[in-house]
Order: C-alpha cells, then sequence, then structure tokens
DNA sequence: AGTAATCCCGACAGATTCGGTCGGAATTCG
DNA sequence: CGAATTCCGACCGAATCTGTCGGGATTACT
C-alpha cells in the first residue's frame, strides 16, 4: 500500500515552499520549474493546501504562493491530509471523528480486524504528528536533526 | 491513503482459516457465505496468500483451504505483504531489499522528503512486525489480550 | 465408473482513481 | 492597457479496483 504521487508532489511542493518562506509569493511555474513537475497538475495540488489553510496565494502579476505559517508550524499530517484525504487504512478506521463511529461496523467477526486498522492508522499518526515541515527543510535538516537521519537508516 | 479491500477481505479471510485452524480444509464457499463476500472474489486473493506459503490448498471434494502454520506463527506483516504487495508509502521507500535503493532518488531537493516516507514505512513495519494471525483470532484477543483493545482506543 | 465438490486459472468488464492536459476567466502589477 | 499569475472546470488516456464468468483439473465418495 502507498501514497499516490499527489501527496510526494504536494510535499515536495512544500519543502519548496519552506525554503523560500519569508520572501513573499513564489509563482508555480517557478517551483515547476525547480522540482521537474509539470505545472497544471500542481495548480489542482495547491488548491488542497490552500483550502486546508496551509498556504495562501497572492492573485495578479507577481503573484503566487506562500506558506500561511512558519514551516515548523505546519504540521506533516495537517499536509498530508489535505493532499491524501484523511488517514485510515480502512474506512472503519478514519481519525477525523473520534467518537462514535463504530457503528459502521456491523458484523462481528470483523471487530478484530478492525483492531489491525486502528493500530496501523495509530502508528502512521503518531509518526506524522512529531514532524513538521521544519523537519524536511533542508537548511534546518543538516543544522538541527543531523541524527534522524542516521536513525532511520537502519531500524 | 488507504489499503485496498483486498487487504480486508484477505485478513478477514485468514481470520476465519485462524478460527479453524485443526480441524482439516475449509471450502471458499463457506467461508464467503460466513463472512458475506463474493467467492470468486475471494478465490483470486487466496492465490496470492498460498503463492505466499500463508495457506496450504488441497484440492477435489472435501478440499479447500488451511493455514500453512498456526496463527501464532503468521506475521500480519507477511499477510498484507502478500495481498498489498511491498509495504511502502512511496516507490523509493520499499523495504524488501534494505540496501542499496539509494540511486533511485536522483534529485537533490527530494532526499529531505524520502526520510518522510522511510519514516512512515518503519512505523508501520513496526506495527505490524509485533502483531500475528493470533492476535486478531477472536478467541485469542479476548483470553489474552484484552489489553491491547483498551491502549489503542484513545491514544 | 460416474458424479459432485472443489481448487485452478485466464479472460473480461464496469467503475473509479491517477496523472495529467487544455482553455479560458478573473485578478493584480507595472 | 498588457503581462503575469491564480482560479476553475472540463476533458482524457491509462491503470487499478472490484469483481464476474466459464471452463478445466483434481479428488472423494458411492
Amino acid at each position: 500500500m502507498s501514497f499516490s504521487t499527489k501527496g510526494e508532489y504536494g510535499v515536495r511542493l512544500m519543502v519548496q515552499l519552506g525554503r523560500r518562506y519569508g520572501g513573499g509569493p513564489s509563482s508555480l511555474a517557478e517551483i515547476a520549474t525547480e522540482e521537474d513537475l509539470p505545472r497544471p497538475y500542481l495548480e489542482q495540488l495547491v488548491m488542497s493546501l490552500r483550502d486546508a489553510g496551509l498556504v495562501i496565494s497572492t492573485r495578479g502579476s507577481h503573484g503566487g504562493y506562500e506558506l500561511a505559517r512558519s514551516p515548523d508550524e505546519i504540521p506533516m499530517i495537517a499536509v498530508l491530509r489535505a493532499l491524501e484525504g484523511p488517514i485510515a487504512p480502512m474506512i472503519c478506521a478514519t481519525d477525523d471523528s473520534e467518537a462514535a463511529h463504530e457503528p459502521t461496523c456491523d458484523r462481528t467477526a470483523r471487530c478484530t480486524v478492525n483492531f489491525l486498522w486502528i493500530r496501523i492508522r495509530d502508528a502512521i499518526s503518531a509518526t506524522l504528528d512529531g514532524m513538521t515541515l521544519a523537519d524536511l527543510v533542508p537548511e534546518r535538516v543538516a543544522l538541527i536533526q543531523p541524527m534522524n537521519l542516521q536513525e532511520s537508516r537502519q531500524p
């Protein structure tokens, strides 16, 4: 099971915006060139990010997109939720409204199976909860958290 | 991002086989009825499980499928890999051959992004590594690990 | 031997999603 | 005004998902 390229492209877009943070809006054409991604496709993705309040847009000439907040205030779980939808390995394990969605499970044997999806969902959420965009912006990764790269190599 | 119904149906199938473990082969028709799933579709799924060595088949009349080993010797990560393919949130984070697939990443900015996918992958793998089919077979869940259900409710 | 049950296997097919493309309208800056 | 840019909806080919169908191979039972 995998994320789609929406997730990948969108995160790369956010990283680029992170590097440019504080320098005013950047045009999509600029970012599409730098990341070698199709600009019209990025247009679609950035809409989701804008609707989620993660980036703000400036229309007209010299317009573009920029982060709505500083990178360390943008949790990666919010980015991926905006791009890929709710983080749920299975419908019966959505994490949006945390309470009272048990009735969606109708059969008995499946409850034990549900337990599996919930564990997976929680593992992903826990990982994403601990990360912000700042952890992925190159300068900060190199300066502040070099040990994270070491940790993740061979766990 | 989510697993497909292949994963769900396949796991439910395995749980059913877990409950019947030790009682000889069970026909797919039987399991399809009990889980209310389309039998021809289950046929496809069970092929993957058989090819992965997780279940063994007996042909002919009174034939069917049964677990290849006892439930506590079947790690859930093997079940999901057989059903859904490699557990990788993104192509650059496959976990099959653990060494030397860095060269697939060609751009520089993406390396920091790759770091994210690897963390997610590791989180899922770690969760799945700790679970076997025995954890999902109803009787054992109720008798041996009731506290797990408590733990996972509101983390 | 015959028959019923069952796995095995490949082909097909409708729906949905993925991964974009295209064209144009609206907005803003110079 | 004109150029740059976002905004937005429509469209589209390919792949995947979620099955269905038909028949062949194998075995147990009578």
